[in-house]
DNA sequence: AAGAACCACAACCGCAGCTCT
DNA sequence: AAGAGCTGCGGTTGTGGTTCT
């Protein structure tokens, strides 16, 4: 395995990106495409290591990030693929439009999981730090499904995501038939304002194209996967197989979608994390909790956190019989 | 007003895995 | 099959801004 040589050498600049340096690096992927990372800087003019570039690129100047506040759907939606996935950051950007890893992870980790911590839950587990009251529940159990449903759902991801590549890897080769005419031939991402004009789908098209994460939402992942299948398939003429997987993912969107949509998120999950004040009283020790409140405090505590695990194991596990693993 | 402490986020580092030869 | 090159990923650190004392 090879492993990437350090930038440390020929003296390449690190640390914060000038707006010079951005406008550099913007202007030569606009005019030819990032190419390899490696050779991108000399050709940019940049004293930069190529895996610096990259990351800037991805990260922070890509035309199709989101930037700003996360929305209260956004912040529902990482906590439960949290509890799924645990730091897949990857993964989790993947059904976050125009958010990426970085800024995820970084959302999580000075936000989310500090508003968990307070919630007496562990951000690692999900599980409330102590677990005696809740086991009397029966939660216990759910637990394990949890796990379990973990386990299916990464091995779900998995297909997931070489579907993807294998999308990814047949656009390319529909770009390449249909631009190998054309003076820009772009290896991996392509900017949007030099994307051939496609004629079907092409916002669809150009995300798949654009990100190295997926941008698509449950929903939009749901519809596009056959679109996009047949749309390569009647363009180019190319024949595609149509795997059983397809229609496995298809299905298994459809019971996550409806899972996550449905019923006791939005007032449970959403409500008990993201309504703020309540739960900050409820759970920290700030400033308005007095000694006359704990106990009351408490009985919260417990009935919150059973909403919040209740919550997550709606969303993963509505109907464990409809379920292909159960 | 000034220094300390805290916070948020950009950027870096090193490893893993994929592709190509 | 094996090694080199490259990219992606996740953990961690650095830096600039804000709040507190």
């Amino acid at each position: 395995m090879g492993r990437s040589p350090c930038c440390d050498k020929l003296g390449l600049k690190k640390g914060p990106w000038t707006p010079e340096e951005d406008q550099k690096l913007l202007a030569y992927i606009e005019e030819h495409g990032h190419g390899s990372w490696r050779s991108l800087p000399e050709k940019a003019g940049l004293h930069r290591c190529g895996k610096s570039c990259r990351l800037r690129w991805t990260n922070y100047l890509r035309p199709d990030i989101k930037r700003g506040k996360f929305n209260l759907q956004e912040e529902q939606t990482i906590i439960q693929l949290h509890a799924l996935l645990g730091n897949r950051w990857s993964a989790i950007a993947t059904h976050l439009p125009k958010r990426t890893d970085n800024e995820i992870k970084n959302y999580w980790n000075t936000h989310l999981k500090k508003r968990l911590v307070k919630m007496g839950i562990d951000p690692v587990t999900h599980k409330p730090k102590n677990e005696t009251p809740l086991s009397s529940l029966g939660l216990s159990k759910n637990a394990a499904i949890l796990s379990h449903t973990a386990q299916w759902e990464s091995a779900r991801l998995e297909a997931e995501a070489r579907l993807a590549r294998e999308s990814k890897l047949l656009h390319l080769q529909h770009y390449q038939t249909k631009t190998s005419s054309q003076p820009h031939h772009h290896h991996g991402f392509t900017h949007k304002s030099l994307l051939p004009n496609w004629t079907t789908k092409p916002h669809e098209d150009q995300q798949q194209l654009e990100s190295p994460t997926s941008t698509v939402s449950f929903s939009e992942m749901k519809e596009s996967i056959p679109a996009k299948i047949e749309f390569v398939g009647s363009s180019t003429g190319v024949t595609l197989m149509k795997e059983p997987e397809h229609d496995w993912i298809n299905s298994t969107m459809h019971e996550f979608e409806t899972t996550q949509m449905g019923e006791g998120i939005e007032e449970g999950f959403t409500g008990l994390l993201l309504g703020g004040d309540s739960i900050d009283r409820s759970f920290s020790g700030d400033k308005n909790e007095t000694a006359g409140e704990s106990s009351g405090g408490d009985c919260n505590y417990y009935e919150d956190n059973k909403n919040y695990l209740d919550s997550i194991f709606n969303f993963v596990d509505p109907s464990p019989s409809d379920s292909p693993m159960f």
